[in-house]
DNA sequence: TAATGTAAAATAATCGATTAATGTCAAGCC
DNA sequence: GGCTTGACATTAATCGATTATTTTACATTA
């Protein structure tokens, strides 16, 4: 592991379990958007009972891929254009803030992280490249001291994953590698405009070509 | 009310009422920063059951306002420089950036509320002023068509407000009014130059000063 | 037929009690 | 003295059951 903050197991409560595994669970698509959830079966599902059901679905309200209305329950956000939009240009916009804050302050230890990242994610496949990715992108972040904005960026990283996920993007068609081998180059050479550019463009990229796949398939999601 | 989305108080589930009070009390500054948060206490308090009180402060959470661990508990978040700082930067230019797309594409609808909140602003004092000082805010923003931005900035001006509170900030020695007044005039005037700059202005002389009473005061509150 | 009312079913919210884990503190040991 | 150890107190996590509310299905009526 590049980046993982080992977190001993024992130590999770089942709320804890449960919201990473129902978090990874939508955001793999396996719920669908707009679904109403279910408490009581998910209890069933989990084996756990309601309290901490309760508890682990409402910590991904924050996550902004549940939503929640007074005594009506919870629903799997929708997906929607304007929700997409949104994500793209918040997510272009913030990760390229961090990588700017990151490239000014970072150390030797934020650096070197990086070609370790690329290293991962151009020798591996499937799964673990997408996790490789998913590394690749907080590791550039990784670097600014603002803790707040590297949430919201690995939340809207995961909000982008999600329509990835359910749209079955696979990036066809682009030289992913090329990009962010570009990036990490600017990033090393601590070019506080070029790297930050060309890490927006690559996300704004992705979220156009999500964009145009969701309009093709909207109405098979409806 | 200029605002509010009015929401009827039977709909309010205990944990949602609660939620709010604590809110309010911890950006009031009435819970100390750093503090464990006892639930038992807050039980007593409110006279509701362990369920809501939980579920209301781990609500607080995603606001930034209490911080959590399995199995050790909530405690409200400290203050420090760093996240001060943070706040700061963040805020300056998520409002700066949702104020630019709501001159972009913002209505006639939302034009209208920013000199009736100016209004409110000037013919006010007190509590009653601050709550129109953060309708002012949250009128600028509330022209742009990205919800997850808008709530950001409301949680981000929530986070400044606590600061402001606990250390008595006042504005003291700033003309506030022409502030306002420029920034409202132009947003008006629809210049996404001009007004964006002047708001993130604005907004870091709030985060200045407030840096500078917290250095002022740092050892008194530790 | 469409609108309205209503009883039953489903689901959400909350409670009180139990279980599990952590933090405290004083006795014993080096 | 400083460091472990273990009983005790405190707090966190979870459970199962109860209560309140909403949703659904169906019958009634204008």
């Amino acid at each position: 592991m590049i980046l993982d903050t080992h977190i001993d197991p024992a130590k999770l409560t089942r709320a804890t379990r449960v919201s990473n595994e129902i978090r990874d669970a939508i955001i793999a698509g396996k719920m669908r958007p707009g679904a109403k959830v279910n408490l009581d079966q998910l209890r069933d599902e989990y084996g756990v009972s309601l309290s901490p059901i309760r508890e682990a679905i409402s910590r991904l309200v924050a996550d902004r891929l549940v939503e929640f209305e007074d005594k009506k329950g919870f629903r799997i956000v929708p997906l929607c254009t304007a929700n997409l939009l949104e994500i793209t240009r918040l997510r272009a916009d913030f990760e390229a803030l961090a990588l700017k804050h990151a490239i000014a302050i970072g150390t030797l230890e934020w650096e070197s992280k990086i070609p370790a990242a690329i290293h991962h994610m151009n020798n591996s496949t499937g799964t673990r490249q997408a996790a490789a990715h998913d590394l690749f992108h907080a590791s550039l972040v990784r670097g600014c001291a603002m803790p707040m904005l590297r949430d919201l960026c690995l939340m809207l990283g995961n909000l982008h994953k999600r329509y990835a996920n359910i749209l079955n993007y696979d990036g066809a068609g682009r030289d992913m590698a090329g990009e962010h081998a570009a990036i990490a180059e600017a990033a090393l050479a601590r070019d506080a405009e070029l790297g930050p550019t060309l890490l927006a463009r690559h996300i704004e990229r992705t979220g156009n070509d999500l964009s145009a796949l969701f309009e093709k398939h909207a109405k098979d999601l409806k």
